[in-house]
This record gives structure tokens, C-alpha cells and sequence, in this order.
DNA sequence: AGGTCGGATTGAAAGGTTTCAACTCAATGC
DNA sequence: GCATTGAGTTGAAACCTTTCAATCCGACCT
């Protein structure tokens, strides 16, 4: 009945077979397909699993069929609303193709990354979603060509290789710029950093574009810059801007993400600046923090969870059609005005 | 060399130990016990290995090992900041135990996280952490008693069939309410709910006690419930606040999580208040938006790594060590105070 | 030369599942 | 009464790795 503590590795369809008093292929049918069973066998074998506990062995199911029931994410920052919202988009996706989602954190470190690839790799799994630390890195193709499908998330591939989901950071920038100018603004400073980061070069450069395809001088577009994408940062950043004089210090600031807008709104704050009247943020990612500050802030949003989604299916085709071919998906960004631009 | 798109299933030992001039035991010895096998010869084998792009199968690995190289921790919501910092918390240890781990979000449905803890199971995973919508399942303990390791986190069990770790709330709550008695405060609110949750019935407890052993009548400590732990559930608490006669009007709220207390703190913002002049606030879980917060947060602390570390040490010596005895681990919280209610 | 030792290598067996060609047997058709 | 049908059942083979007892062989000893 009820197994013991120190029981002998759980039943196998061997002892099932054996206690139903069936061959193991007609456990095996049981299992997978009931309907070329009778009732009556069908009913004794259930009984028996049943009694002894058995435990489907998914290894050597596994190892029989050559595929897995699992699709991986390998996220870059699980401690980042922004990517866990991703991930929901993509279980959302696993879920209705039957599939588990296992969810790895890199942490941002290229070593751990790699270690999570490899075993996932080993595994078998049947498709892998990454945001990579180095979108760039040789290895994600490598991986791709021995056999496991791989799209890269939130990211932009240059070559063809690989399937890679994304949203335009360049858009973005430009919508959050073109917001503060049409707010009246004339001096903006862009925070954010480094500017190895793909992502933050692009915001800055629709940031740009915007700003000069307004007329507007060049040297009115501060970059403050960060050394990370963080609330910490953020602060520092708002520091910085409080020293400046009254004559350069921007009237809005626009954010490379909205980590770092709550850091400056908070040190903004802090310095007994009014939000939007003496300093305009604009943010960006909308995570829910951000409608949830003290002052709500303005951001710019990304489909998140169409993100996910999108990237499941494609590793989902990837995994079942032969026929596949390998895409780059653009998402648009679109800005979300509230009160830290609005006043 | 390179393997082109469409290629048959990847190499095995076989084919390695055929394309080296070698038996697979010498293969599986290069890959095992390398101290074994003459330099010459494991020369040869790698570089078959890395011709062929031999990938392990783990699958077939464990199935005849019997056990994994992987951990898994069940979590009730992979967007509370609280469950990722616990999570980094195992990670930690299962990294130094040479192990995978991966991370599933049950987002409290219940048979999400039904559904993930017999994928585990079949996988055979080395041991399985889980938050568990409802910690008083007896499918747990059959599921431990089937063999596989379980560690429940941040939930105590009644009963000893299980290891489970978590942070003393009675004890927390007392903390938070002692601290706002000590500055001064006679009035008081305790917001959260839905009281079905342990949580947030241990912490009133807490705060209840504290308020008796003070000798403040209990009318004064008034319960202002909501019915999730959520920021919108902390601004609409706020708003009920803000509707009270200034005689029944506390002057400070104590909120069963940091993310009721941010959106309480939002709109206490809007309703024009001073924090903590007009309201003082304390929190609960120390996320690291608390300090972010317009307004940094006071806040109880829970040693959210060390829950996850020792859950994931429990879990190992569940699996490893045939003494193994289930534990109760108890953490003790700590609070951390803040502007919210220092002024 | 004969014997011993030990490092290196071998190959069969085991682990649990799924598949599939082959088989059984009762019912049906002629 | 014999052939045909088909639903139900069977068991061997395959998937890939690891282990371990057995074997090989060159070096060393007497």
C-alpha cells in the first residue's frame, strides 16, 4: 500500500506488468494509448500502478522517444520584473503546447550561462529561449547547429543563424524624446549605461534622432551616463544632476530603464524637487513598480508578454517543422503618459 | 566537421569510440575517470568528442545512474521580488553542490503546481523545494514518501513528515508594532489579507500580542483587510484610510508585505500626507524596492538567502544522508528602520 | 626463461520505456 | 467446416550510458 522510507527505487512497468498479470507492452499501451485496451485489462493495470506507486521514469522515456516534454528559458536577471513578465508570456505559450517551462537564472554571468546551456543541451530539451549576456557569442549558433532550436529573446541578431525576438529600442527612444519636446521640454538629459549594452545605445540613438529631427541643438541633449542599469544608479545619477548649474541642468530626463528612473525620481524627491514642474522622467519597460511610484511614472512600454510568447512559438516550429525558417521579430514600443510627465 | 542543418541525432559513445579506434568503455573512462586512461588515448577520444559534437545524453545517464544533477525550486510567484531572492538563495548552494537548478512558477494555481511536481517527479530530479499554494497538502508527503526529496519554504508544516523552512511571523509582526509603539504611536493599522493566508494571520497575531503586552486597548489597533497582497490592494486600503474620521484615523499602518505598504504609500502620497508625519509605515519582506520607494520604507526583514540556502541544505542531506531527519528550521525576522517612520 | 605485477583497455550487462511485427482467439461469412 | 477478420495482447529490440569483471601486455623480478 502506502511505501515505506528507505523503499528500493519505485516500480517499473516490469512490476506493473507482473502484479496485472499483462505483458509490458500492454502497461506501455495503457499509458499511451488506452483506447486499444479493454476495459477490463485497462482497469486492473490502473489498479495495480496504482498500488505499487509508480512513477512514469522520464529519463528512459526520454531516451526511447529522443525529444523531451520541456522548453527552458535562460533568463539574464530573474530579480528584473521585466524578464519574469517574459517568462509568463512564454509559459503562457509551453502551457497550451503541453510543455513544462524551466526557468534558469544567468545572473548575468557568462559562466553560469554556459553551464545552464550545456545541461540543458544534455538533457534534450526540446527547445531553448535565451537572453544572452553576449548576444553575439559564437556558441548560441554552435548549440543551434548540433540540434537543440534556440531564440534569442530581447535581442537582435545580426546574421540569420538564429531565431532572435526583440522590440525597437531606436522607437523607443524617439517616442520618449518626442513626448518631452511636444511637453515643452528643451534641455533632456538621457541616463543610462554602460554603453556596451545593445539596448541602451539604441534608446540613446532614437533619443537622437528625435531630438535632431526637431531642430533642436545637440548640446541640449545631455547623457548622463551609468555604469549599470540600476535604482542605485539611478541615484547617483540624480545627484549628479542636482550639481549641475541652474543655467545647464535639464528640465526632463529621459531613462534607459525604469530601475533607474525610480532611483533619480527618489533622489529627486529627496532633493524637494516637484515632479513633473521642476524635473520631467520618463522611464522605460513599464514594469508595474513603475506605475506603482510615489509620482506614477511615464515609460515606455514593451509587449512583454507578446515577447514570450512569440519566442516560444518560434522555438516551438523550430523544434516541429521542418520546414522552418529562421526569423527576426521587431515588436513596437509605445509610451505610457502618467504624472511624471504630465503634471 | 561542422554539422549541417537536418543532421540525424547527435553522436553517441559509440560512434566516438568507433571514430577514436577505441572500446566505449575507454570513452565512458575519458569521460569518467580520465586518470585512467593513457594520454595518447584520451587525446584521440577528445578529439573525436570534439569532430563529431558529442553531446552527453542525460537522459540515458541518469537512467543508469538512477539520480540527477538537478534541483528544483517550486515557486508561488516568480514576479514577487521576495520568491527571486529566496531562489538566489538556493542557487547559491546548489552552484557549490556542483547542481542545476531550475525554477518553476506555479503562480499560486494550484494545479499548475500540480502539474510541475509530477514532471519533477518523472525527471527524477535530485530534490524539489516548493512554496506551496496550500503547505497542508497531503500530495507532499506521498510525494516524499515515493522517494523524492521535498523542502517546503517559507511555510511550516504542523507535523514532522516533512523538512520545511520558514521566518518566525509572529515574531515579526511583534517587531513592527513594538517599533511603532516605541515612536510613539496609539493608533494603529494592520493592513492585509485575506486572513486564509499564514502569513498574514501569524503577523497580526504578532502585532496583536505586542499591542496587549503594551497595554493599549485592542480597539486601537484596527484591521484594515484586503484581499490580496498587492500594491493596487495597498492604495485601495489607503483610500479607506483616508475616509475615516480624524478621531478613528490612525498614525501609523502596519501592512502585511512591502508591496501592500508601497501602494498605501502611493496614495498616501496623493492624499497630500507627510510620511511619517501624518502616516507612518511599515512594511514587510525588505524587497528592494522598499528602500527605492519615494519614501524609503521601514520594513521587517526576512533573511530571504539564508531561507533559501538552508532549504537547499536540507534538500541534500534528504538525498544524500541515510540518517536524514526532517527539520523544522525557524529564521528570525529583524527590521529595519526607515524614513517611513523615522522621520 | 618463467612468473608476477599493474596499468590500460575491453565488452557484456543493466537500467525503464516505447514501438512494432507477430501472435491468439473469438466472431463472422460463405 | 474452413477461411477471414480484427480487436487484444505479447515480447524482443532499440535508445545511450555506466559499471565491472575479465583480459591484455609490457615491464620488472628472480
Amino acid at each position: 500500500m502506502t511505501v515505506g522510507p528507505g523503499t528500493p527505487r519505485s516500480a517499473s512497468v516490469k512490476d506493473v506488468a507482473a502484479a496485472a498479470g499483462v505483458s509490458l507492452g500492454t502497461v506501455s499501451n495503457v499509458l499511451n494509448r488506452p483506447d486499444r485496451v479493454s476495459d477490463a485489462t485497462r482497469r486492473r493495470v490502473e489498479q495495480a500502478m496504482a498500488e505499487l506507486g509508480f512513477v512514469r521514469n522520464e529519463s528512459a522515456r526520454q531516451l526511447r522517444a529522443g525529444r523531451s516534454h520541456t522548453l527552458a528559458y535562460v533568463m539574464l536577471d530573474a530579480g528584473n520584473p521585466f524578464f519574469t513578465d517574459v517568462a509568463a508570456g512564454i509559459e503562457l505559450a509551453a502551457e497550451a503546447a503541453g510543455l513544462a517551462l524551466f526557468l534558469c537564472n544567468s545572473d548575468s554571468r557568462i559562466e553560469r550561462e554556459a553551464s545552464y546551456l550545456t545541461h540543458l543541451e544534455q538533457q534534450r530539451v526540446q527547445g531553448i529561449l535565451v537572453t544572452p549576456v553576449d548576444p553575439d557569442a559564437a556558441s548560441l549558433v554552435a548549440l543551434a547547429q548540433r540540434g537543440t532550436p534556440v531564440v534569442v529573446v530581447d535581442r537582435v541578431r545580426r546574421e540569420q543563424a538564429l531565431c532572435s525576438v526583440a522590440v525597437d529600442d531606436v522607437l523607443g527612444g524617439r517616442l520618449a524624446v518626442e513626448h518631452l519636446i511636444d511637453r515643452g521640454h528643451r534641455r533632456v538629459a538621457f541616463v543610462g549605461g554602460p554603453p556596451t549594452i545593445g539596448q541602451v545605445r539604441d534608446r540613446l540613438d532614437g533619443a537622437r534622432k528625435a531630438w535632431a529631427e526637431a531642430g533642436l541643438p545637440g548640446k541640449d541633449l545631455l547623457v548622463v551616463s551609468s555604469s549599470a542599469l540600476t535604482v542605485a544608479e539611478g541615484r547617483s545619477a540624480g545627484a549628479r544632476i542636482a550639481g549641475l548649474t541652474a543655467r545647464r541642468r535639464p528640465t526632463a530626463a529621459f531613462c534607459a530603464n525604469d530601475l533607474v528612473a525610480l532611483g533619480l525620481l527618489q533622489q529627486a524627491i529627496r532633493s524637494g524637487w516637484r515632479i513633473p514642474d521642476d524635473l520631467a522622467i520618463v522611464g522605460y519597460d513599464d514594469i508595474d513598480f513603475a506605475e506603482a511610484a510615489a509620482v506614477p511614472l511615464t515609460s515606455v512600454r514593451q509587449p512583454r508578454h507578446e515577447l514570450g510568447r512569440m519566442a516560444a512559438e518560434l522555438v516551438l516550429d523550430e523544434s516541429g517543422n521542418p520546414e522552418h525558417e529562421h526569423q527576426q521579430v521587431v515588436f513596437q514600443p509605445e509610451l505610457v503618459a502618467r504624472a511624471s510627465t504630465l503634471g
